[in-house]
DNA sequence: TATGAATGAGAATTCATTCAT
DNA sequence: GATGAATGAATTCTCATTCAT
């Protein structure tokens, strides 16, 4: 009752390791650029040991980056769970999104390249997984803002067609961080990805006095 | 004087085929996915051929991605200095970026993977150099923002960050089209990324009745 | 008293049925496709449990052949040992040999291999064994030829190069098993071996009316 | 009309030196120990034409062997195309194919390795290939067997397990060369096959006095 | 003694690039 | 210039064997 889950504890520390490693080299270098050995001597463990634990190099690719991106959705459903009211559960997904990308921002580039570039192997299948997990997101941000909207909060639209929108625009944030040498904080664009979004799709928009009309 | 210039217009148009064939391929498939032998194949030359046009693969890469950011940039100035208002300005960018990459949606998996993946090379050369050759789009937008500022027309924020936003929206939206099977137009989300970024930048948004003032 | 020969029991029937299993998946699949953990797993040890029994996996392999070798040696032996007359002798090893390949075709493609094919590693150690074990049975042969000669039964001839007729006959027929599905007995071909064989051999061929009798 | 014939040319002898060279080395060491860079240094080619010449090893290898199976089944078939009666034809048979692999002793290792061995790859693809090969020689010495117990030359019997017979006598004085350090002629095995094998197959054996001729 | 995770040398294969024709 | 056969460095993955538990 000791022995086994010592030896599956050992493993699955491993993997955790391994996957953790890799998925920084992979997010810096790419997938091709790093090699299997360069893996193994930076984890610590030699070349076999890596293909007793994943099926191959694509295995443990695609694993670095799935792994990832659940503790992205975690860290993001998480916060939006915490909220109830509509606007809030979307400020909660952009400040949540904005923050993970700002403390994992090599991991930006791979999770980008995933969804959106050209499939590394033949198949997209990598790509639709990812999506997938993604959408669990999306879809509690768009469910959000049709309450909202039927709420008479947000302006009435289709709110897929919003959610793609303010997601977009969050990306658009992280990505100029990858143009800074070291961005030193998110706060700057959670709020302005925020004000932006809201303040149009707003019927009555946060903090503008709209009543008069002679704002000149 | 006329067999030279032939020989000339000869070689470019070899070069511009090989460009287009080649950035497809790259598109679909990836950098690495695609031999070199197989580009020679589908242009019809050969192997030798290519060598003697581009000075390898990475260059071959390189040149297919610059040539169509500099359709896409081109396009989308061009329909930028068509108008004058800030509001068509900013209008014009999102309608001609939306319609070239339309146009052109294997090319958007190549131009995002290269903009924000990890560099193909130990080098981000080519990235910086997408940047800067896109960056003079996003000046514009950031310019007729500013213009718009000073009139009263946009709230004041700072143009740079209002334009990676809808720069942020836009590119989602053409994310959208890489997941449906076959998009037939790109006039909604034309339509919607204008009114979305619209309604909120506006001070006066579009539609919208803010004459009221009772929101207490 | 006790313990240790149980100990030793124990580890005897260990080791016999590695080498029957080890034997039947060589003989199937060949030297260099079967893979230790294979092994390991189909006799239902721990790979580290055979490197305590064997040497390696060579020294496994030459073991699983010589035992079978032996048994060969042995079943054909004991037949020949049971008779006297030259001609029983000879048709005694034709009987035995092709009833023990009979029921043991998958060893066939072994033992001919290793017998005759290229060395496994470097050395002919291997088959210089078995052709050792197996001369054995081809002197007998030779041996109740050479009497039967001159008793006057066969006619006269090198009995090593007979010898080495009626076996190579013999073995003919044990690969023409190899190509049919499944072979449901061995008589007919023992019968066809003897008698092809003899009637060549004898002075007086069996079942055909030689009628005259002076060739004394 | 002279410049892709050369690199034709050239192409066919580059393969049949390969072929050459391989067959030998697979011959002496068998497939698994001989190394791909090692038959390209052998041949004096570089490794990676080798794979342009060749699919992989195993196609190499098949190739080999199936080059040489051809040239037996060529030589063999050839000289029992110069005989009509069943008696030489058979003869003609025994001698041709032991002159053959006395000629070609290493590729014997190879050619029944693959005949009768494990397969080297999970299938059985090549030996059925080459069974298919060698069974014309095997129907044309079943044939004439049939055409010459018509005739009443030979003793009636099943011509095919008569045609096994004869098949496995020779191999099996091929094998017996294997043994020997260097065999310095094929005559004295070409005799003993012929006599031992028709004196029993004859109904009136050679060089005996089966004087009476009313056997009907 | 039994176990099986870890090891790492070794091999097949690929493919960008060169260069003789 | 155009061609494509030849090159060989580079890389992934395999698997016999070891050894700490």
């Amino acid at each position: 009752m000791e022995k086994m889950p010592r030896r599956e504890r050992e493993r699955q520390e491993h993997v955790r390791h391994i996957l953790e490693v890799a998925g920084d080299m992979f997010a810096k270098r790419g997938f091709f650029k790093v090699k299997m050995k360069e893996i193994a001597e930076q984890a610590e463990f030699a070349l076999g040991t890596l293909y007793g634990l994943f099926k191959g190099k694509q295995n443990l690719y695609q694993q670095s980056i799935e792994q990832k991106v659940d503790e992205l959705v975690t860290a993001v459903s998480g916060t939006m769970a915490d909220e109830t009211s509509p606007v809030l559960i979307v400020k909660g997904f952009v400040e949540a999104k904005l923050r993970f990308f700002f403390e994992n921002l090599d991991f930006v580039r791979l999770y980008f390249a995933e969804m959106h570039g050209p499939p590394l192997y033949g198949e997209r299948t990598l790509s639709i997984a990812l999506e997938e997990k993604y959408r669990v997101l999306l879809e509690r941000v768009s469910d959000a803002l049709e309450r909202g909207m039927s709420d008479g909060i947000f302006t009435k639209a289709s709110p897929d067609v919003m959610a793609t929108a303010i997601d977009g625009q969050t990306s658009a944030f992280v990505f100029s961080w990858l143009r800074e040498v070291s961005p030193d904080s998110p706060e700057k664009e959670i709020e302005a990805a925020e004000r932006i979004f809201l303040n149009g799709a707003l019927v009555r928009p946060e903090g503008r006095a709209v009543s008069d009309g002679n704002q000149e």
